[in-house]
DNA sequence: CATAGCCATAACATAGCATTATAATGTGGC
DNA sequence: GCCACATTATAATGCTATGTTATGGCTATG
């Protein structure tokens, strides 16, 4: 394969074409009148053919020069647009990040962040991925998303982990009496119906322990996979529920009301992402600024 | 503006990506291995971020790298493109070619030309603008033709000419008595209705002047400006026609036969283009093989 | 731990592209 | 046709990109 043009060379032959005079190209580009003379000559010898005529004090792109020169247009632009969106990267300006996430995540608390976060980066593209723990987990081993959020989570070799600890709350329709207290405790819910998480988590233990340490029996109605789930439910009037200050916060709007709850019964919550896969810089940013969101639903 | 970036870095970052490894890179490009270590430790110096992570052996492109990847390919294979067509002009066969002339030659004797022409060169296209003889001078005059092909050419100052004596000939029906002639003379056709051309053309005061000379009174029945037109006129059996042997010879096929004329009237057909504009190669290749696709009709 | 394979670094050569100085050439007016 | 002026080409020179070979370090594997 025969050596490539230069681009330098392009580019003198595209600036000479569009001005009409070496001199000119050359200020154009910033450099001496003889480099200018010698790009075109030089790419003149290379291509095999005469680039430009003289006529009348000006230079013409010759047919041949003229009927490469779109070409060339579009090359140095891409060439352009290549540097530029190399800036933008290391300006964290550009790229693409996937998120995996928790199901709840992807339409409370996340849609803010990432908006937050595309504002400042138009060149930035994102995918997020809702799904339940285990699954987030199997995409962070294999690398197929940046980082994820979940609960629960225990450890594995092949993910770095940073968890989180939420203060929990207790939700409750606007209109009910339990807005007169500052905080709820497992003998103020005695007489509620409570929506929970699955008996199996490790939340649920938690609460279960608190009301058995109190003395207070439990009175489940649903349990729900998801806080959101619960929250939809507590604004229908089917319970109240014991939830991550972080959901609940999203619900203050629509009808929703929360007290803190005692104990504390934290809901532990994990960035996570793969450990081998070298994190892109909007990783990093990406990550920084979600975890920023959470102090301040954290527990002290 | 920064500088544009090194296209063999690029190309080598490409290259390192699709094979996982500098070395191998380093043989697909046919240079050393340190040559593409330093040409990516450079490029990734420029852009401000790393390109290559290791992973068990391999080298992996970072998501920033990957994010730019596919806009390299496409620079890379547009400069291949760019060389490629380059080569295709230097060997003639890439351009564009702008041809003016007669309405006649558009549909009789070019098409045969230009496909001949066209058949080894794949990149070239061609522009056929047919006209009367003063518009082909003023677009030859005004460059907007690379060549054109006229008659009746007296010459100016800003046209290059070069004109050919094409023999003429005498046109009648291949049923017609004068076929049993060798030759013929103005004498021959006493009796004969005549399609001529205009008669403020050159052609039709010589053929006139000839006819005086032999004591023969021309009997015209039809004026046509083009000698195809006069051939159709012959074929509806309107009359004879003295016209080019070019001419003459396309109609073979349609019907007609044709002699010599006595004395020679030659047709003057000139191949002109502008002085002063600088004649692409394919614009001289295709004169040069339209000129010697005359010879066979040249006048002794 | 010895071997093999791969990559990075060092020390240098060559080509592309810049510089300044100066000669050559083209343009336009007399 | 000749002169004055503007533009372009050439010469001499230096820096940077990119190439070379030599060599040392790292990693995986038996």
């Amino acid at each position: 394969m025969h050596p490539r043009f230069q681009l330098r060379q392009l580019e003198a032959l595209n600036t000479v074409a569009e001005h009409g005079s070496m001199t000119r190209a050359a200020s154009e580009l910033g450099i001496s009148q003889p480099a200018v003379s010698r790009l075109i000559a030089d790419l003149s010898a290379e291509m095999g053919f005469q680039l430009f005529d003289r006529r009348e004090g000006r230079l013409v792109p010759t047919q041949e020069a003229r009927f490469l020169l779109p070409d060339i247009r579009r090359m140095l632009e891409m060439m352009d647009h290549l540097r530029d969106t190399s800036r933008n990267i290391t300006t964290r300006k550009a790229g693409h990040l996937r998120v995996a996430c928790l199901p709840g995540f992807a339409t409370s608390h996340l849609p803010d962040i990432i908006a937050r976060f595309l504002a400042e980066r138009p060149g930035v593209t994102v995918t997020i991925e809702p799904d339940r723990p285990e699954r987030i987990l199997e995409w962070i081993i294999g690398e197929q998303y940046d980082c994820g959020i979940t609960d629960g989570f225990e450890g594995h070799p092949a993910v770095e982990s940073e968890t989180v600890l939420i203060r929990s709350v207790c939700v409750f329709p606007e209109d009910h009496p339990l807005s007169a207290r500052k905080i709820i405790t497992p003998a103020d819910l005695a007489e509620e119906r409570l929506i929970h998480t699955r008996r199996d988590s490790s939340f649920f233990r938690d609460l279960n322990e608190a009301f058995l340490a109190a003395g207070v029996e439990i009175k489940p109605v649903v349990e729900a996979r998801q806080f959101t789930a619960a929250c939809e439910l507590v604004a229908r009037r089917v319970g109240v529920s014991i939830i991550s200050e972080l959901d609940a916060a999203g619900y203050r709007a629509r009808g929703l009301l929360y007290r803190p709850f005692s104990p504390a019964i934290p809901h532990k919550l994990s960035l996570v992402r793969p450990v081998h896969k070298h994190p892109s810089m909007i990783t990093l940013e990406f990550m920084e600024l979600f975890r920023d969101s959470l102090r301040a639903f954290e527990e002290d």
